[in-house]
DNA sequence: AATTGACCGTATTAGTAAAATGGTCAGAAG
DNA sequence: CTTCTGACCATTTTACTAATACGGTCAATT
């Protein structure tokens, strides 16, 4: 078995682990075992638990602007790529459960390195949305704004319509999300 | 010394020292304390902390609502009134400091009562503008949607622009708020 | 050379005694 | 008699300690 697969399963396996029962849940043992792989063996490849968990997010971050990439076309206007980044990235639900669980981790027991990791996704993510409201603004596609506020209201919008509104509401459709993005970002409530 | 004034004292000393420590961190006694009132004869008026706490929160929420109402003048338009309570709101710092606290005790030791006043603070709030909303969509002022999607949108706008962006942003004056909640909710980002 | 799991020191948890807190009420104050 | 109070009680929370679990290492094994 190549090294790579080794490597490549841990990697799988604390994904997994990750996703399933959070940071702090997540034993090296366990991961060995979902593995199949000795303890020691994780230690060749991740100095430890910290940068394990980094690269796993490195990873994901990775594959998310991968996703961004693919679906922005420069010749088309800023709301159609804001759309179909949105509905790729809603066809990603593996993604979102590692974000989630942390999320849920950070408000029940408040471990630190689930806050950390939250964190790092969140201003990445900004950074990103940053620079993309920056050159619509610049080819005035939207209004003159402030470009950090915006992307903060991009985000938690984003939050709000996909998961936080599942608490008292019956989880939206990928349609309707996309649908109350364009009402509240593009057009405005107004009649 | 009257009985309402002595009720009033006590009232005003949990509401102190709610504002101040949070829930958990306010014992009974220092209520009194502060209070310049025995202990026993807080329970004279209320019948535990937790009716003491509820009593306070359903002030604060009679006061938002008497606010709002004040404002709020059937025959202008719905953005009209909207910027106008929002104004009136933005004034008072004190029932702010209260809910502030009880988020970040929320957050850093998940305090029971903490999330249960927060959640009944934001049931009401939701309430309200759902109502709101509903009269501006039948009336045509605001395009059709779905009126529970829309407050908690303009809720979870409100508490990002007023506090959460704080941590990472200089905090905006009123003004600002007002003017980011037109370009959000009203016109959109769209040129 | 790559892999492993028993092993080590430290961090976390469970268990318990001590301290603090919410709530009561007999008696003091008016 | 009515109002108010703080010492008192039962329960919860905290501080301390012993037991366990965990992250990380490395000599032995493949």
């Amino acid at each position: 078995m190549a090294v790579v697969d080794r490597r490549q399963q841990v990697l799988q396996a604390a994904t997994k682990s990750f996703s399933l029962f959070g940071y702090k849940a997540t034993t090296m043992d366990q991961v060995a075992k979902i593995a199949n792989v000795g303890k020691g063996t994780i230690y060749t490849f991740f100095t430890n638990k910290e940068q394990l968990f980094d690269e796993i997010l490195r990873d994901m971050m990775t594959e998310m602007k991968m996703i961004a990439e693919r679906e922005i076309r420069r010749d088309k206007p800023f709301f159609d790529n804001l759309h179909r980044v949105l509905d790729a990235l809603l066809e990603f639900r593996s993604e979102h459960e590692l974000f989630i669980k942390l999320s849920q981790e950070n408000r029940e027991f408040g471990t630190p390195q689930a806050q950390e990791g939250l964190d790092k996704i969140e201003s990445v993510v900004l950074e990103y949305i940053e620079r993309e409201v920056e050159l619509a603004i610049r080819q005035g596609e939207i209004k003159p704004c402030d470009p950090k506020i915006v992307s903060v209201v991009m985000f938690r919008l984003y939050i709000v319509l996909t998961a936080e509104l599942n608490k008292t509401h019956t989880p939206l459709d990928k349609e309707q999300i996309k649908d109350y993005f364009r009402l509240f970002l593009a057009e405005g409530l107004a009649q």
